[in-house]
DNA sequence: TTAGTTTACTAATACGCTTTAGTAAATTAT
DNA sequence: ATAATTTACTAAAGCGTATTAGTAAACTAA
């Protein structure tokens, strides 16, 4: 039951150098000079005894960590039925194990909630924070903020104010040519399905904004009833949709801010008895993989997420490492995929 | 720009006690008296400076890190496009984030093995490890196996052998569930796509297993050309699925081995014109969300991933807290869930 | 009254590493 | 030949906490 854990020590020992020429060594300090013949040593050493450096010891020596901190300020039932963290997770994972970087996840709601900032970041827990606060309340903001200023590496995934280091999806755009493409297809009635308001504190105003704005331009009716809030659950979409039916003059076309309750959207309408795309079209937004296999497939703005993870981590790995960024704001660009829940391809060609 | 990083001799000095006893009244050590007075002095010292403790430097004394690692061994592609991650990550952080336990996630693919679980574990990384091995190789398990044996604290989702304790699925009902759904609506031709062959350590062969057994049990005869593998993403079930269209001989009913590949049957089929359920019928396996807002509905075999995860992140943390478990192995029982895409309503009732 | 015990603390050490400040020996410069 | 520099290392301090082994003062027991 001996517990033999392997200190560098012991490998010094087994070297028979001190414990500072392996430091030296195996973490290829610069600078120092250390024969050829006592390197091998060392690294014969180490790979005898087994040794694998005890990263609390070396965090605490170095004085940072070598964790980052992904912060999901979504509620749970919404990780669940959504791509769009696990495409953040792939893009960032891609980035930082290639610095031996490792990720903390961390899900913050409402009792837990800004004091975990402070514990990571105070704490020494991670090196750095990225934050996806779709669902981020105004106290989530501020504490982001104070970290930002008091040059905590910290970037959020989506735009929230200037102070805050953020890598962006440009909503607007990506609304608008959603609508635009509807637009161009005929569809005069078009109904929203957007985030839950109270909740999130940028995003859905934008979108909501970039919707308005496109009605008014077109010299189109804004009508409250044609603007439904789900809270990213296929669920809400469903139900969302069930009451756009129910209008006495419903929609012809639905535009759903994620894709996953466009998936409800599309269901309410079929078990309905409504056909899509020639009764109601149905955009969607995200661009999940399922989305081309739904039936009919789905139209939607695709977000390049996982470029969005890589940009971020970046972004984080110059914080980390005090080098200067040349924008402490970056956009990416969706783009309209037209598949079959529109219509586009029944009127052109094919 | 001054880095004030806030000490416990900092809390100590300015609440004019030693910095024994701030950590005595912080963590509320058990035997020892302090006076109430002086309690409440360090706690507001602490609170007045804003202590937060490091962690680094707690762990290093400690001697067992606050982190559990989740270890993956799923390529990026295949995490993408399943919802079982969010899943098994909403279960373990709801009981891990009562002990303060922060979760570590880390992907593991062929170039970067298994010298991973080591630096976690030895490394003092994490204080346990939770794994989900569903592409595992040989090379994981042996590495598992040997940390395991030197009671390191580790659990599988996923039962992989005796040594290496684990919380798993009944995948053998499940699968004979499905089948005998099937069955049940008369099929007699039913065509499954499982998981890649070679990638998987254990679960497809037991899966696959039972699929044969069920056959033999009803005297139907295995044929080769009705098992496909994909690689758990909707492009592979409809790419399998065109296959299985073009046999001379189709299948009457497809049993994908988990919804996202059912959501490429079905989009294949319905493509290729014919009907689901009246021409096909479609079950899958997980019960993801989107499964009930598939056109038709999809009938699959809800497995309970959550309640896994909380299985499994309650058994690593007895591990992690020297407690005997009362069993190595927890299996979970799977559940018939019957929407649209097999006919059953069509037949029955409705 | 005096020894024994409890109360309310503190000094000092350990955790395992990184890093700074040396140092002795070998090499080069003058 | 001597000083200056370079080479190849090492001793020791420090990171911020937890914890063990005390200790002085106050209290209790006989």
């Amino acid at each position: 039951m001996a517990k033999k854990r392997v200190t560098s020590k012991m490998v010094a020992q087994h070297a028979g150098v001190s414990q500072t020429t392996v430091s030296f060594v195996l973490n290829k300090v610069e600078g120092q000079n250390i024969s050829e013949e006592t390197q091998r040593r060392v690294l014969d050493a180490a790979h005898e005894l087994g040794y694998v450096p005890d990263a609390t010891a070396r965090n605490l020596a170095r004085g940072i960590s070598d964790n980052v901190g992904l912060v999901l300020t979504k509620p749970h039932e919404a990780v669940l039925s959504d791509e769009y963290v696990s495409y953040i997770l792939t893009g960032i994972s891609q980035i930082f194990r290639k610095q031996e970087l490792r990720i903390l996840v961390e899900f913050i709601d409402e009792d837990r909630q800004a004091d975990t900032y402070r514990k990571l970041a105070h704490g020494n827990e991670v090196a750095g924070l990225l934050v996806i606060p779709y669902n981020a309340s105004s106290k989530d903001i501020e504490t982001m903020m104070s970290l930002s200023t008091e040059n905590f590496p910290i970037v959020s995934l989506g735009f929230l104010n200037d102070t805050i280091q953020s890598v962006s999806i440009n909503d607007v755009d990506g609304v608008i040519d959603a609508l635009q493409h509807l637009y161009d297809l005929g569809h005069r009635s078009i109904a929203a399905i957007s985030y839950a308001p109270e909740k999130s504190a940028v995003a859905p105003f934008t979108r909501l904004q970039a919707y308005k704005r496109f009605l008014a331009k077109h010299h189109l009716e804004y009508r409250e009833e044609f603007v439904k809030f789900g809270v990213f659950t296929p669920e809400s979409g469903y139900q969302a949709t069930l009451e756009l039916l129910n209008l006495s003059e419903p929609p012809t076309a639905i535009f759903a801010l994620n894709d996953v309750m466009a998936f409800g959207a599309m269901s309410a309408i079929q078990e309905s008895g409504y056909r899509i795309p020639q009764d109601l079209a149905v955009v969607g937004y995200d661009g999940i993989h399922l989305a081309r296999y739904a039936t009919p497939s789905l139209t939607t703005i695709e977000a390049p997420n996982v470029e969005q993870g890589h940009y971020a981590a970046e972004m984080l790995l110059k914080l980390i490492n005090g080098k200067r960024l040349e924008s402490r704001h970056i956009q990416l660009q969706p783009k309209l995929v037209i598949r079959d829940s529109c219509g586009y391809n029944l009127k052109h060609s094919r």
